[in-house]
RNA sequence: GACCCGGUAGCUCAGUUGGCAGAGCAACUGACUUUUAAUCAGUAGGUCGUGGGUUCGAGCCCCACCCGGGUCACCA
């Protein structure tokens, strides 16, 4: 303990103080009246309402919150508290308060919590404020939180910080000090759990029934990625931890329940970057008699509907981009947008061809790829980064996609879509494949590849085919990546600011 | 996994050719009863990411490692 910073020990001893002045610095509770918000809006409305006395007083309040800001004045002092709903100034006086409360102040801290009683007013610079009757002590804080200075623009309510907290690892490391000095965070946070409520209500109403299907899965499936593994000790079996929700719910359609989704995590063994944590949130959702036109029709509207909902405008600023949520979206085939950005028709390119286009763009890790890999890795290259508004890239190469059916017509593509938003994939869906043949085929040649040395390739999942063997009727899927569709609807740009604790390394 | 940038006071950052460790904010003491990045005067606060090495002397140079950010690869 002798290590404590200055600083700390300053606080400790303010605690024993508090303590020897027979005031405990941690209280059970205390019953507010209102909120911050709340208080200043229903003084604007009493001043309006021409509901003050003469002074200019308007009701009492009892609140409780944070102190975030302190001004003091000698025998006066100015500060903010902020609670759940935002901040609300405070004027603390001496003869108001008295001696010995107003002297216990000292002992105060920014980031203390307190509970005060008193009266609204506004003061002569135009804020409504608490002139306080009483404080008490609801929690001590030991430890400074990294409040920095904050100037309020009046007009437009933005905030900018002085000498803040802006060290990226510290603020993920200690999120609760990020959340407790920047509003703005928790802001996002609140609308995270707007957008994953609108999601919800939206498959509701839909007629989805929402479901848990199994984390801790014997086999692993549904998506191309290496899993997380783990070991049951009292089974001794080995388990993973899911990668997808895909095939669970599509064994829920063979069962009778016809439109299903689950908003769960799922966790993928891969790197970590800008738009990738091993473990994320993924809403699924698969309906009966449906296709993947279908869907896109679906897609469109839940876009729509959560984005009217959360933002209430359907431009959203995201980076230096203006994204417009504007049915109908536009839809590209791969293959043509590709042939667009080769110059060239793909369907006439060989293999070969492909691979030297590829080659002349340095694109690397070309081993072994096939007529698939090939277009995917050149698409990712020359399509993908500009796919900045709503798109439906449409119709992919059939190796690619071992989960959907054959597009109709053309037996060497599938019918599946991905939803481009900001450069990135925020949907993924197919016209399920239901022919339990095709599927044991698909299987057996993603397993072909898996000997070959792709540890990311499918596994042939029996008990999956048997359930398609009983019959699923037609069924259109998608897959949404939640914390992806987070960020472009709250602008930020790391997937890690919109994941309360993203993944991290340890620091021993 | 590769490359680039970074890690110095509670926070944000300076730190010169290698020569006593600096500022602003926060803290502390004092002044101040309508301030709001409050103001004014003063005081205190440091294993310079970790471990080695070179040197009379290392925050600075060399080696290894840890952590983060960015770019790329993989992936949603």
């Amino acid at each position: 303990m002798d290590e404590l910073s200055q600083v700390m020990q300053v606080r400790r001893e303010k605690l024993d103080e508090l303590r020897s002045r027979g005031i405990e610095p941690y209280a059970y509770n205390f019953d507010s009246s209102t909120t911050a918000v709340q208080a200043s809006e229903s003084f604007a409305t009493a001043e309006e309402g021409g509901r003050l006395d003469e002074g200019g007083d308007g009701e009492s309040v009892r609140l409780a919150g944070r102190i975030v800001s302190w001004r003091g004045h000698g025998k006066s002092a100015f500060a903010h508290i902020e609670d759940g709903s935002g901040s609300i100034q405070l004027y603390l006086k001496k003869d108001v308060l008295g001696d010995e409360s107003f002297d216990t102040l000292d002992l105060i801290d920014l980031g203390d919590w307190i509970g005060i009683e008193g009266v609204l007013f506004r003061t002569r610079t135009g804020e409504s404020t608490v002139r306080v009757t009483n404080w008490t002590l609801l929690s001590k804080s030991l430890r400074p939180l990294p409040f920095g200075k904050v100037e309020v623009d009046a007009d437009t309510g933005e905030r900018t910080y002085h000498s803040g907290f802006s060290d990226q690892e510290t603020r993920y490391r200690q999120r609760y000090a990020d959340l407790a000095v920047h509003p703005e965070v928790r802001d996002v946070f609140r609308t995270r759990a707007h957008i994953i409520r609108e999601i919800r209500t939206f498959l509701d109403d839909e007629g989805f029934l929402e479901v848990e299907t199994p984390a801790l899965q014997p086999l692993y499936g549904g998506a191309t990625a290496r899993p997380f593994v783990t070991r049951h000790n009292t089974l001794d079996r080995t388990m993973y931890l899911r990668i997808a929700d895909e095939l669970y719910l599509k064994r829920l359609v063979v069962g009778g329940l016809d439109r299903v989704y689950e908003i769960t995590k799922d966790f993928r063994n891969e790197g970590v970057d800008r738009s990738h944590n091993p473990e994320f949130t993924m809403a699924e959702w698969y309906q009966a008699f449906s296709d993947y036109e279908d869907q896109m029709e679906l897609v469109e509207r839940m876009m729509v509907q959560v984005v009217d909902r959360v933002t209430g405008t359907r431009t959203l600023p995201f980076g230096d981009h203006d994204i417009s949520v504007e049915p109908p979206f536009r839809r590209i085939r791969l293959v043509d947008s590709l042939s667009e950005a080769l110059d060239a028709d793909v369907d006439d390119l060989s293999d070969d061809d492909l691979r030297d286009r590829a080659e002349a763009l340095s694109i690397p890790e070309l081993d072994g790829a096939g007529r698939g890999k090939l277009i995917d890795k050149l698409f990712g290259e020359l399509v993908e980064p500009g796919l900045i508004q709503p798109t439906f890239v449409l119709d992919h190469p059939k190796e690619l996609s071992p989960l959907a059916k054959e597009k109709r017509g053309e037996p060497h593509l599938t019918e599946r879509f991905e939803m481009y938003l900001a450069g990135m994939e925020i949907f993924n869906a197919f016209s399920e494949l239901n022919d339990p043949l095709d599927q044991r085929e698909r299987f057996q040649a993603q397993m072909g590849l898996r000997a070959a040395g792709d540890d990311e390739a499918q596994q042939l999942d029996e008990d999956y085919l048997r359930a398609l063997e009983y019959g699923m009727p037609p069924t259109g899927g998608v897959g949404l990546g939640v914390d992806r569709l987070v960020m472009v609807m709250t602008n930020q740009p790391s997937i890690r600011d919109v994941i309360l604790f993203p993944t991290l390394r340890d620091t021993e």
